[in-house]
RNA sequence: GGAGAAAUGGCAGAGUGGUCGAUUGCGGCAGUCUUGAAAACUGUUGAAGGUCAAACUUCCGGGGGUUCGAAUCCCUCUUUCUCCGCCA
């Protein structure tokens, strides 16, 4: 969520760059928010001002019947309301009456403040994630700029299968018993396909805590705030699964629990970077996109996903991000995979995103790129609302850059492991990956 | 799941209706002393809103209530601890 004051003091900047990301109510919104806001802080200043005379009228009460002074208190009604008479006894009466009709007030701006301040929420959530400036114009995915290709797509014989019917003939994947006991993209994995996949886990693991990331189990289950703090909620539910029994959403990304760890924290400005890494299951509901796409590994309800993620002071994360992305690129590199980097434009990016790069390796069979990652700054969008902060030199709080990034999400890179991998003989397993496996080949 | 106890500032721990945003200790920061360090001493040290800066307001697990006035009393929710039951 962009915050109040800055949207106040940057209105055009602001506009300016929601356009980059074709965000269409853009004026209106931002429009009404700042007069809401100017509004909000009139009666503010109003309730204040009413709380600090009832304040003053008790905190004096209190000093006169301490003192046992009750004359006092006559003295003190009278000068409450100076041109009114008083019968006996109805000093006390006369200063509750005062403080009964302030503290009435008192309500009903609140009350009104309350609302205002909703009103202002309601319309902020709305509004997405600046984008960098360096950020492409462009509506669709054919608008994104490649940054970086490496390897060589391999030329497969005509008799190449793509990565189901291997998973198949292999028996590494069973989709049908998923179905059976799930239901569609819950897969079962089996023998050296379960293996691979635990293979896997590891080799990511190591290779992040090598890179100075501590490693962390997470819950795979969030409460309504951590799903709020990440920005699932309030507008994604429908991509999450729920277990309503206890209200707790099934994480679409480790993304979720790690970053919201950080949630209402101060953290001191020389515990950041944080890096922290974690290998959980991840569960969509991919409401919504059925189709060809959606063929064995492609696009599955549970898969597996190591993440990565970073809490940096604000001059740093963009230098942060481009380490993260280099870190990608090494595990694909290691992996031999042919991949390349994509920046995506302002119409493709995520809505909590200041600036996203997506890795896509080559699944040679299929003849296609797969997203196996992506590495975001969300700059302090994400931190505004999970209220994460640290404290500079100066002393002063601000709200930390939160970024964060997969590394790696596992089937489709299965997918493209087999699919690039396979010969005559069965599908090669990279080297990097045999100690890990404790075999060379699947055949 | 049943019974009881508790939830206060980075941590520990006072405070049971009236200058309490909160005693004190530890920790942190700054200074004095020292060649330097430690120790000792002095000062300082929560967050949010608001302001040019102040004033001022809010926050003692969350929400609601009683009262002129609540950290303090009442209701409710959540969490933690102890005991019992069940159990990987």
């Amino acid at each position: 969520m962009l915050q109040i004051n800055f949207v106040r003091e940057n209105k055009e900047e602001v506009l300016k760059r929601l356009a980059v990301k074709n965000f269409k109510d853009a004026d209106a919104i931002i429009t009404q928010a700042i007069s809401l806001d100017a509004e909000r802080r009139l009666l503010q200043k109003e309730s204040d001002d009413v709380k600090a005379e009832a304040n003053a009228l008790a905190k004096q009460i209190g000093e006169l019947m301490k003192s046992g002074k009750m004359g006092g208190i006559k003295e003190f009604a009278k000068n409450l309301i100076p041109n009114h008479s008083y019968s006996k006894g109805q000093e006390v009466e006369a200063i509750k009456a005062r403080t009964a009709e302030l503290k009435q007030k008192e309500k009903s701006l609140d009350d009104t403040l309350k609302a205002k301040e909703e009103e202002i929420h309601t319309l902020l959530v709305q509004v997405p994630n600046l984008p960098n400036v360096s950020v492409p114009l462009g509506k669709t995915p054919e608008d994104n700029e490649t940054v970086f290709e490496h390897g060589e797509k391999p030329t497969l014989p005509a008799t190449a299968q793509p990565h189901w019917e291997l998973a198949t003939k292999y028996n590494l994947i069973d989709f049908e018993l998923g179905v059976k006991l799930t239901g569609a993209g819950f897969p079962v994995y089996k023998g050296k396909g379960a293996r691979l996949q635990r293979a896997l886990i590891n080799y990511f693991l190591d290779k992040a805590i090598a890179a100075g990331y501590m490693e962390v189990q997470p819950p795979i289950l969030v409460n309504e705030d951590s799903g709020y703090g990440t920005g699932q909620l309030p507008d994604k539910e429908g991509q999450m699964y729920f277990v309503g029994e206890d209200k707790l959403y099934l994480i679409p990304t480790a993304e979720v629990p790690i970053t919201n760890i950080y949630r209402d924290v101060i953290l001191k400005e020389n515990e950041l970077p944080i890096k922290n890494c974690g290998y959980t299951p991840c569960f969509r509901r991919e409401a919504g996109s059925y189709g060809k796409d959606v063929r064995g590994l492609n696009r599955l309800h549970q898969f597996d996903k190591i993440e990565i993620v970073q809490i940096a002071a604000p001059e740093k994360s963009y230098q942060i991000l481009e380490e993260m992305r280099e870190y990608v690129a090494g595990l694909l590199k290691e992996l031999n995979l042919p991949f390349r980097i994509l920046k995506l434009c302002g119409g493709d990016m995520s809505f909590a995103s200041a600036l996203t790069y997506d890795m896509e390796v080559w699944s040679a069979a299929q003849k296609r790129w797969l997203e196996v990652s992506s590495v975001s700054n969300f700059e302090s969008f994400q931190t505004n609302r999970l209220k994460c902060r640290y404290k500079d030199a100066n002393g002063k709080t601000n709200l930390c850059h939160s970024l964060n990034g997969s590394a790696l999400a596992l089937p489709r890179i299965v997918a493209s492991l087999l699919e690039n991998n396979q010969t005559d003989n069965g599908i090669k397993v990279p080297e990097v990956l045999v100690k890990y496996t404790g075999f060379e080949m699947i055949n």
